[in-house]
DNA sequence: AAGAGAGTTCCAAATTTCGGAACCTCGTCC
DNA sequence: GGACGAGGTTCCGAAATTTGGAACTCTCTT
């Protein structure tokens, strides 16, 4: 195990839920002898990846974690391209617009906008979930070839929320729903009453995929309105596959055929 | 020199302006041999700090940085607390808050408030700026006992803009200034036209520190706003320095008798 | 078909990392 | 005061990684 895998072990381990962990919990959560736990600390200090508290002696992220986050803001015209588009989306409609990407199986945040309706945010920026249980994380899944999803779906299939695909088959009857339809919803998955429609859009130049979708409460919605956001959504889409050049015709056929 | 300086020694080749690399570039940069670089870059790759495009083969920071940058939020009681203050002042008087922190004999900008004023924010979050020339910068510096200025300073005394100290008398000067009034002025420095006032906030708790400042451009302010400026800073000074318990009156004495 | 440019892989030597055990250093309890 | 335990650091030989030159592969270009 290089020095780099443990850096990225220790640092996962924060969170927004453990903001700052002691030498012990470190030592718990990597279960990692002291001596290595010490050094490896010593060194993430060091490098200015963690800081440590004067007077507590509990570590947290430091200042380059901040300097890193702000990179990848460098490289986002894709991203921030739709979040221009989710934006006036959300504004419209008034609900809450998310952009991840997919990571393995699950999906991680990229972007919140948060919409006027009272629906509060439940998924911040850096939240992962299973691709599987989100409207767009079946999206960009979708958008896969059926070898490819089958090799991010862990070995014995995850334990999800009761509406959402149970086993592979029901998953895989998704997918084709969503390659026919072109939408993907969901409706009391990860988080009860709450429903989303999504769609993948990937960048025609650099091949790179995210999931856009909007959220809204399924009690306070009418069919009208979420057909209302699913138009609005279509919408989007289609003027962000101009933009981005999505090859989205050909990625179909490809996946119908088998081909890669 | 170990995988995690490595590491860090590539990614720290990223910037704004320079949001991807190729193989080639990284290689002129760091001045490694083919091969490293060539192994580097794979397992940045591998482990998601960078990520690799797949049509040009250039790269750029990956998912994983933008995780870690997350986290770095997190842990930020004592800056949120400062920004929320910050942006009634700066409502109130139009101008541009900063919020950095002190890095060696740098600063690095955390948080801005933009103004109502039509003022380009030209520093942003990340941006690394010899703490000599700036006037937050020079208050978290007059903060440290002399020793420890001495010791961040490089041997050979920077080349600074006109208006900053241009010798460490003279920086020394600025710092007894500081000291004494307890607010400081910078005016023409890192940047033409543009002048700001700053202070130093530092937590009882943790002794973390952060410099506060309100930038705005020399021309287009009186000397009556200015001096508003400094009443709604050192209003903002002692409300913060009270909430957060900051042991300034031990330090000055401290600094002022040379005790550690 | 040869050559150049851009990267990758190989390998033995040099360097790091590993983890058990001994060793600190406080604060606490008797 | 002294023993104790929690929490953490340092030491050291064994094991694993990293290094960088050289050979090799790929893909263009001429």
């Amino acid at each position: 195990m290089s020095a780099l895998t443990n850096a990225i072990e220790i640092l996962r381990c924060f969170s927004s839920a453990r903001p700052d962990l002691s030498f012990a919990d470190v030592m718990a959560l990597t279960g990692k002898p002291k001596s290595s736990t010490s050094r490896l600390l010593r060194s993430l200090r060091d490098c200015g990846l963690l800081e440590q508290d004067p007077h507590t002696r509990r570590y947290r992220p430091g200042l380059l974690t901040f300097e890193l986050g702000r990179l990848h803001r460098a490289h986002d015209d894709l991203i921030s391209m739709a979040e221009r588009e989710l934006r006036e989306v959300c504004a419209r409609t008034g609900h809450t617009g998310y952009i991840a990407v997919l990571d393995g199986y699950e999906q991680v945040v990229l972007r919140i906008v948060p919409g006027s309706n009272p629906l509060r945010v439940v998924n911040p920026p850096g939240q992962r979930t299973p691709a599987l249980a989100t409207s767009n994380g079946r999206a960009m899944l979708a958008r896969l070839s059926d070898e490819d999803i089958r090799a991010r779906v862990p070995a014995t299939y995850p334990k999800l929320p009761r509406n959402s695909p149970q086993n592979f088959k029901q998953l895989m009857a998704r997918m084709d729903e969503i390659r026919r339809t072109g939408v993907s919803e969901a409706a009391d998955e990860s988080i009860e009453g709450v429903g989303s429609q999504g769609f993948a859009l990937k960048s025609g130049e650099t091949g790179e995929m995210i999931g856009i979708a909007v959220s809204y409460s399924v009690q306070a919605t009418t069919a009208a309105e979420r057909a209302n956001v699913r138009r609005e959504l279509a919408a989007m889409a289609a003027k962000l596959r101009r933009m981005t050049g999505d090859p989205l015709e050909q990625d179909a056929a490809r996946v119908k055929t088998g081909t890669r």
